[in-house]
DNA sequence: GCACTTGATGCGTGACACGCAAGTTCTCTG
DNA sequence: CAGAGAACTTGCGTGTCACGCATCAAGTGC
């Protein structure tokens, strides 16, 4: 983990993991949500070009080989918001890194509709936000230098704002940008 | 579901259900963190007085029985809401709202501590927060008339630092009263 | 090149979710 | 109050899966 990205090991296992969740999440697409019972593992792993053994050596469930992903990418939110100008406020600075981060690119409309309204999917789909909280608390706490619980909230909050955002996106009657849809529910939690 | 409380079946079914999420729990605390995965399905329905085919009527996994309870709490998040005197303002409301639901009783330390700081238990403790979204929003929706978007988004939100409030209480440094704490997380996010 | 670390794979085992089909308990209606 | 009918529990059987262990292959540093 520590290693240097150039280290061809950790580039190849990278990869694998990649090639084991993008495979999850193809299948449980093809699927459907109600038929997510029926993609079986060795399914999976052969659709990875790796044995099933190798693929649990990775993941210990389907649910968190399909949100994998997006477990990726919520990870990224700390940085997300570091990027952002040092004298913006915090307001803005987190909805723009929120926006840029989960709109580069347009997410999958698939893709996330199967994570989010898969109920056997929902744990997993839950912890693949909320790991992002994290460094995204550390993120809001260098910025602000507030205290450590109201930091971990407000990147609580967010977290849970980006969700909901998802959650209405995916609805057929809004069908508006998805940077629109974050904007207008971080502006309900965001007021400083 | 819909038949009322007189209904005996329906207290039958409420009692079995009760008595497996506590036996789990139990189980789950006795054997720690990190033996988890030595409570057998067996010994939960043993416990509890039930055979594990039932068991597994009523639960689709141990994690699921062991955070049963705290889903079950979260759930009436909604009418605790309701419970609160209308000319109040929301930010109050919520706030003591809470504070009731998840002070009375003082919840148990072992217990949440299990819940919220096992890894294996993280999705099914994410679930069993977020279940209470739904009916809070609702609540939320009828007391303030906003936009359907920014109930959910405010309910999402207050769970999310119900949550961060419980992660801290559990933490040795601050030994406070829980609701000290949840007035303090729910501050962070509720200026309105 | 050569020893060493790390990841991939095959096999075997124990546990579990769930369908199916009785058996049992409670409810409702005539 | 009695019998039809629904709801719940339970035992059994089956297919799937997670994971430990041992082995093999690929990559790294001296």
């Amino acid at each position: 983990m520590g290693a240097p990205l150039t280290d061809q090991r950790a580039r190849n296992k990278q990869a694998t993991r990649e090639a084991i969740t993008q495979a999850a999440l193809q299948l449980a697409i093809e699927f459907g949500p109600n038929g997510l019972a029926l993609v079986r593992v060795h399914d999976i792993a052969s659709a990875a070009g790796v044995s099933p053994r190798t693929y649990n050596n990775y993941f210990s469930s389907r649910e968190e080989a399909i949100c994998g992903l997006h477990a990726d990418q919520s990870k990224r939110a700390g940085e997300a918001l570091r990027a952002r100008p040092a004298d913006e406020p915090l307001g803005v600075a987190l909805t723009e890194a929120m926006v840029e981060l989960f709109t580069d690119p347009e997410p999958d409309r698939a893709g996330l509709r199967m994570i989010m309204l898969t109920p056997e999917l929902e744990g997993e789909a839950l912890k693949a936000f909320t790991v992002g909280e994290t460094s995204l608390a550390e993120a809001i706490g260098e910025r602000t230098g507030q205290d450590g619980l109201c930091s971990e909230v407000t990147a609580a909050a967010v977290v849970a704002a980006i969700r909901v955002a998802g959650k209405t996106w995916l609805t057929p009657a809004a069908n508006r940008p998805f940077a629109d849809v974050i904007r207008q529910a971080l502006g309900c939690v965001l007021r400083g």
